[in-house]
DNA sequence: AATGAATGAGAGTTCATTCAT
DNA sequence: TATGAATGAACTCTCATTCAT
C-alpha cells in the first residue's frame, strides 16, 4: 500500500470518526435532555445512535465522556458566537446588551443541554468537573471584559465588574434551568431578554450612558 | 381498652411517626449532599437512618418520596424564614434588602440540598416535579411582593416586580450553584450579598430612595 | 422485643448464613469443577444454587470470594483429616505412610477443586492468592514434620526434610492434575499411592527402617 | 506468469506465514505469561504483535488455536532439547541426571507458560485437549525411557520406570508451578535439581550404582 | 412497628468474531 | 494480504422493592 492511500486512509479514518463521535452526541443529548442524564443507558444511546453498544467504547472511554463530551459542546458554542456577536457592536453598552442577548439564544437553543450542564457536576469525577468548569469560565469572560470596557469608558455606575458578568451568565442560564417558569407566565425569549436587559443592565448605567442609548 | 387510651396512642403513633420521618429525611439529606441524590441507595439511607430498609417504605410509598421530602425540608425553611425577616424591617427598601439576605442565608445553610433541586427535575415524576415548583413559587411569591410594595412607593425605577423578584432568587440560588467558583474567587457570602444588593437592587432604586438608604 | 428473641434471632441468622454460604460454594465448586472457575458465571451459581444473583453479593462481596471460598474448603479438608491420619500410627515410618496416603485420599475426594487451586492462581488478587498460599503452607507442614521425626529417629537416609515433604505433596497433587493420564494407564489411586509410596518414601529409608517395615 | 515464479511467490507466501505465526504467538505467550491466559483479548494480542485483528484470524481459526500454538511452542522444546542432553551423557545415571536437569532448564525458561498449560487444561475443546496431552507424553516418553535403560542395566532398585520417570516429570513442573515457594524459601534452580536429584534418584540407586556415581 | 433476607431487572463494560474495504 | 470498524451477547455488580417473620 503506497503512502498516499494511507493519507487517504487517515483522512477517511478521521472523517469517520469525526461522524460518529457527532451522532453518539447527538443521540446522548437527545436522550438526555428528555430524561435526565443519570436515566439514559448506554444501550438506549446506542439504539438512539443506530449504533452497537461495543461501538461507543470505541470512540468513548466510558459513560462520563459521552456526557462531557454533550456539555462541551454547547460551551463550545457559547465560545464562539459570543464574542463575534460582540464584534458587532460598536457602542460599549450595545457590546454588553449584544453580548448578553447572544448568550441567552445560545442558552434557548441548547436549553435543556444547559441543564444538563447543571444537573451533572455531582456524578463527574473531579477531572471532569474541573473540565467543564474551567471552559465555563472561558465563557464568562466576554461577558466581564465587555462590562470593564463600559466601566472604563465611563457608561456605568460604580459597579463590580466580576458580579455584573456573572450576574448576565446567571439570568442567561436560568432561561434554561427556570423554562418551566416563563412558559408558565407566558414570557418568550425576546421579552425576557428585553426585560433582564431594563433590569440589570439599564439599572446600572450611569446617568450619560443612559440618556445616549435611550432605553428608558 | 377506653378510648382515652386509644387518644394517647394515636398521640404516641403520630409523634414516633413524625419523629422516625425526620430521622429518614435527616439520613437521607445527609448522604446526598455529599454524593448526589442518584448515588444514595435506599440501602445507604436505611443503614444511614439506623433504620431497616423495610421500615422506610412504611413512612414513604417509594424513593421519589423521599427525596421530595428532603427538597420540601429546605423549601418550608424558605417559606417561613424569609416572611420574618421582612417583618423586621420597616423601610421598603430595607425589606427587599432584608429579604434577599436572609433568602441567601437559608441557601447557604442549605447549599447542596438547593443543588440537589436542580438536579433533581428531570428525574422527579410529573406530579412531584409540579409540586416542588409550586413550593418553590411559593418562596418566590414574597421576593415579589415586597419589590411590589417598594415599586408602589415609588422607591424604584420603573422595573418589572416579577423579573427582579425572580432575579432575586436566582442569584440567591446561585450562591449554591456556583459556589466553587466564589470559592476560587474567594467571594464570602456577606460580601457576595453585599455586591449583589449593589448591582441588582442599589441600581434599581429611584433617586430619591436611592439618597435615603445612602449605600452608594 | 425481648433480648432473648434477639439471642435466638442470632442465631437463626447465623445458622441461616452458614446454610447460605454452604449452599453458594457448593453450587461453585460443582459448577467450577465441570467448567473451570472462568467459565461459570455468577448467573450460573445463583441458578445452580437456587437463589438469585443479588443474594450471591449478600454472601459474598464479589466473585473471587467465591472462588477463595471454594478452595478454602479443600484446604481446610487437609488440614483436618491429614494431622488425624497421622495420629492414627504409630511407626514413624508408617506415620510418613499414613500421611501421604491420607492427602491422596482426600485429593481424590476434592480431585477437581484441587485443579481448580492450581488454575485460579493467575486471576486472583495478591491478598487473595497470598491467602490461599499461607493456607497450602499449613497443609504441607504436617508432612514435613513427619518426615522431620523419622529423619531424627534414624529411619531416613541422608535426605532435606523440606524437599522430601513437599514431593509428597506435590505427587499427591498430581494424583489430581494428571487424573486423564493415570486414568488412561489404568492406575487407580490405590495402586498410585502403593507406587509413590515405594518410589520416594522406601528409596529414602535407612537399611534399618527398610528392613522393619517390610515393604522392599 | 511462470511456475518458476509460483513456486516462488508459494516460499515466500510460506515463509511469510512463518514469520507472522511466530509473531502473533509470541506476543499471546509473553502476554498471557504475565496476566494469564483469560485476561489476555484477541485486541491486546493483535496490538502487542503489531498486526490488526483481522490478520489474527487469518492466521488461526480462533482463540484456542493460539493458546494451542503457545502450549505447543514450549512443548517442542522439551521434545528437542531433553534427548539432546541425554545424547551427551554415556552412564545411565548420567543419563537420567541429564535428562532431569534439562527438564528443568526448559521449565525454568518457560516458566509462565508451563503454568499457563495446567490452567488451560479446563478451557480448552476436547480436541485442544487431547492434542496438548499427547505432546505432553511426547515429552515424558525420553525420561521414562532412560530409566528404563538404567534399569535394564540393573542401576536401578527395583521401580516402575513409568511412576519414576512421571514423578520426575511431575517435579520438573513443580519448579514453575510452585515457584512462590521455592522464591520464599530461598532455594534457586541448580539447588532445586541437587536436591530432587538426591532424593528421587539417588534414593532408587541400586547399591552398585549409587557407590560408582559417589553422589551419596 | 420493625426487620432484613431475598429478588431480578438493568446498569456499565468487555471481547471474540465478522466483514467491507 | 491486511485492516480495523462494527457487532452484540455475556459478563460482574447494584439497588429499588417485596414479604415472611
Amino acid at each position: 500500500m503506497t503512502s498516499e492511500t494511507d493519507d487517504l486512509n487517515a483522512i477517511v479514518r478521521g472523517a469517520r470518526a469525526e461522524f460518529r463521535e457527532k451522532q453518539i452526541v447527538d443521540a446522548a443529548v437527545s436522550l438526555m435532555q428528555t430524561k435526565g442524564s443519570h436515566a439514559v443507558s448506554m444501550q438506549a444511546i446506542a439504539k438512539s445512535a443506530g449504533v452497537s453498544v461495543g461501538l461507543l467504547y470505541k470512540y468513548f472511554s466510558d459513560r462520563e465522556q459521552i456526557v462531557l463530551a454533550a456539555i462541551t459542546r454547547v460551551l463550545d458554542d457559547f465560545r464562539l458566537r459570543v464574542p463575534a456577536a460582540i464584534q458587532n457592536a460598536d457602542d460599549p453598552v450595545d457590546r454588553i446588551i449584544a453580548a448578553f442577548t447572544e448568550f441567552c439564544r445560545v442558552v434557548d437553543e441548547h436549553r435543556l443541554a444547559v441543564v444538563l450542564t447543571y444537573q451533572s457536576s455531582r456524578s463527574l469525577s473531579r477531572s471532569g468537573l474541573q473540565s467543564i468548569q474551567s471552559q465555563e469560565l472561558a465563557t464568562l469572560q466576554p461577558l466581564i471584559d465587555v462590562v470593564d470596557e463600559a466601566a472604563a469608558r465611563g457608561d456605568l455606575r460604580e459597579v463590580d465588574a466580576g458580579t455584573l458578568g456573572h450576574d448576565l451568565m446567571t439570568l442567561a442560564h436560568m432561561w434554561a434551568l427556570k423554562h418551566w417558569y416563563f412558559q408558565q407566565t407566558g414570557v418568550g425569549l425576546d421579552r425576557y431578554i428585553d426585560r433582564q436587559v431594563r433590569t440589570v443592565i439599564v439599572g446600572n448605567l450611569s446617568d450619560g450612558a443612559r440618556r445616549r442609548v435611550g432605553l428608558d
